[in-house]
DNA sequence: TGGTCGGGTGAACGGTGTTCAGGTTAGTGG
DNA sequence: CCACTAACCTGAACACCGTTCACCCGACCA
């Protein structure tokens, strides 16, 4: 059998899901696919690389492009977020790999770009619409990065679940942390209506 | 020579500043004291035990305790927040080393609890307290580590420099971002006065 | 003088990402 | 139908990694 980047990241996705990203190596890849780790590398110059083609692909499946823009940027803003947490709470330690990717500077489906331009779009200057974009991405990765590692220790039933863990609701919390920040890009726009 | 705990914290230390993250191994800083690997585990039960208390000590020298809280509660948190962040840049890869430590649940010396005494010392009822100082802190880690990555590759030479960086002042978007967040804080404050 | 205990040895186990020279197979143009 | 090219893959090796284990030594205390 012979393979293509498509089939490849298919079945990364699958062992990422089942195991986890620590198992998720280029040896463990190649023998699930019957065949020598060193054919990976005809598909992706590197681990990072193949790495950011399933944290795309992950994207891509979780989010749809172009949801209706014609609603309030705040409320687009917490939308579109909302999506992406989906996306990466989709596959097990989704959150971890996506963000760790977006790190590296290659994931390309991180919607930053559609962050910036919504509150561009709400009248904020440019450089500061790409302040505010890049706050909010790092808070969503790593509110659902932590929410995604405690939701896992927990079903592992590694951890002490009485303690540390807040009152339980995470969806909440992240609505809640999310509105902070976006409540307070609304307090520098002249024209805001408290 | 023997050594104690100590004296391997402050040579993994000076390893994590000259080679970074990655660099920083347990064959690598047995080698540097002459030691073989195997004997670092008599002193630290894991890697991880070893890099918590690398990240509490870098924490320890670049923040003060019992810093004056008699300001308003909301400049006490971006000092916090500015200490902390000035611990991290001192060393090499300080923010990812710490960010890491503290998402196993490991580094004692982060002031999560500070944060969230110095909300709730406003008037904030617990559990919101907690979820905003969760919120601050998701974005000074993703912040800082993102900012000293970007200060890494640059003085690598490793990255097109005329693309990406916003517009220079490091410091002056971490505390935007702050205040977006810390503002966002206040608007639910009854009595808070704009 | 004997015992204990903190600290260290040396070798091994089972992994990891990556490289490289060479082999095979599929599909296309003549 | 045949030849060729390009895509795909092999097998072995390199240089690492964290961790474990049985054993050893030297200082200190009773």
């Amino acid at each position: 059998m012979r393979y293509h980047r498509t089939d490849i990241v298919e079945h990364a996705i699958g062992i990422l899901d089942q195991y986890g990203l620590a198992d998720l190596s280029m040896r463990r890849i190649a023998a699930e696919l019957g065949v020598q780790p060193s054919a990976l590398y005809h598909h992706f110059v590197n681990k990072q690389a193949l790495l950011a083609a399933v944290a795309d692909e992950i994207l891509a499946r979780g989010t749809r492009r172009d949801e209706a823009p014609d609603v309030p940027w705040d409320q687009r803003v917490l939308n579109l977020c909302g999506e992406l947490r989906n996306a990466m709470l989709a596959y097990r330690d989704g959150a971890e790999l996506i963000s760790t990717v977006h790190a590296f500077g290659l994931g390309a489906r991180v919607p930053r770009g559609e962050l910036a331009e919504t509150i561009r779009s709400a009248g904020f200057d440019d450089s500061f619409s790409r302040a505010a974009a890049t706050t909010i991405l790092h808070f969503v990765f790593g509110q659902v990065s932590y929410e995604q590692l405690s939701l896992q220790a927990h079903s592992d039933g590694a951890i002490d679940d009485s303690i540390d863990l807040p009152a339980g609701n995470a969806t909440a919390e992240f609505s809640l942390g999310l509105t902070l920040i976006v409540d307070g890009i609304g307090l520098r726009q002249p024209s805001y209506e408290r």
